[in-house]
DNA sequence: ATAAATTATTTAACAGCGTTAAGCAAATAT
DNA sequence: ATATTTGCTTAACGCTGTTAAATAATTTAT
């Protein structure tokens, strides 16, 4: 009876092992070559025992994109606490999101629906996809010197912030990007730029 | 014998017939309801006949791809004649590129890989998925007064424009936007922003 | 005009997909 | 020891893209 536990530690740990099999699968093979039967090949068991841990196949695409949207969100952290001025907060935060981003390439796909088609309402629903916003307004407000961080002058800036990042982002995660060295040129002048010109005084 | 010309005409009008009706299926239902026997409902053949005009599936979505691009270079052109500053045909051409995603919803998102997992490989592999290009780096160098089209500073200035207006619509296509009047704000003030900060004096 | 050959189109089938229901085997409870 | 639950697999359904074989329609040749 108090194999309860020990059997609950395994049930775990398949439910972890299906989700490393699919991020497994995508990271060798890609989105498309994903399926219910390769995942199970490589956990040893047969397709419908994921049924038993997952609704379905977007469940296990929604979970991984939950899962990238945490580590985002804690590397989004990580750098601001690494700096004092909100300036500096801002550029490291976007700085930290363009390296998740190529570090965490598929789930980054599946976050932002490039190159897949898991239902983007459904990962829209996820309440961690939202996250960044409240820390970034909150940035952008004490570098603008504007109280309110629901103002619509710091969305703006917000928007152009994610649009510049998510579009050069996009753009390489299709290939069609250029050098590393324009690359970084594009993300170093767009960030500094655009706080350099919410800058009061 | 003369009839070889009005067999080859309705053969063309078949094959027109397969990319319209692919087309009307996405937009009604969306790129993951598209398949081949509905192509074939709509066409009223059976799914085998379509192989007679494409080499498969993926064909077709490239031959689209194909047509949102020549499209989207004819509304590129278009606004670049409907002015004369450099500076009001680059603005023009980046409200064009804004208006052509979002009245060609379903031709974007496969042209850039939205929400659906056409090969982007192929897609790149289009000669047209590389047209907006010289037409652009043309213009900027003459609002930065610059001669070589190809200088490493152009290009930078091209994937920051690209990169943020992408980015936006990519956003938008995700329903992860803000409001009209955000987009147009965040749009405007990137273009203008971005012009103002390349153009000497 | 009739027979032969070519073309147009469909039906049937294959392998793979996500998913569900039925069946079996092993562990647990009574 | 028997009954019951649990864990897992096999089989199946309807869908997918795609190919091969069979059939219907048309054109060509005689």
């Amino acid at each position: 009876m108090a194999s309860k536990e020990r059997i609950q530690r395994l049930k775990d740990e398949t439910r972890i092992n299906i989700l490393d099999a699919a991020l497994h699968i995508v990271k060798e093979e890609g989105w498309q070559a994903l399926s219910m039967r390769k995942i199970a090949d490589v956990i040893e068991y047969t397709a419908p025992i994921i049924y038993e841990y997952f609704a379905n196949k977007e469940a296990i695409l929604l979970e991984l994109a939950r899962k990238g949207y945490l580590i985002l969100a804690k590397d989004l952290r990580t750098a601001h606490e690494q700096h004092n001025l909100p300036e500096k907060q801002l550029e490291a935060m976007w700085l930290a999101y363009w390296n998740f981003a190529f570090a965490n390439k598929e789930l980054y796909q599946i976050m932002f629906g490039i190159t897949t088609n898991c239902s983007c309402e459904e990962v829209n629903k996820l309440e961690e996809s939202v996250m960044p916003w409240d820390l970034f307004t909150d940035v952008i407000g004490k570098v603008m010197h504007i109280e309110d961080p629901a103002s619509d002058v710091i969305c703006t800036k917000y928007y152009t912030f994610w649009s510049v990042v998510h579009g050069l982002v996009s753009i390489n995660l299709l290939s069609r990007g250029s050098s590393d060295a324009i690359n970084r040129q594009v993300l170093m002048d767009a960030i500094t730029g655009i706080i350099r010109s919410i800058k009061p005084e």
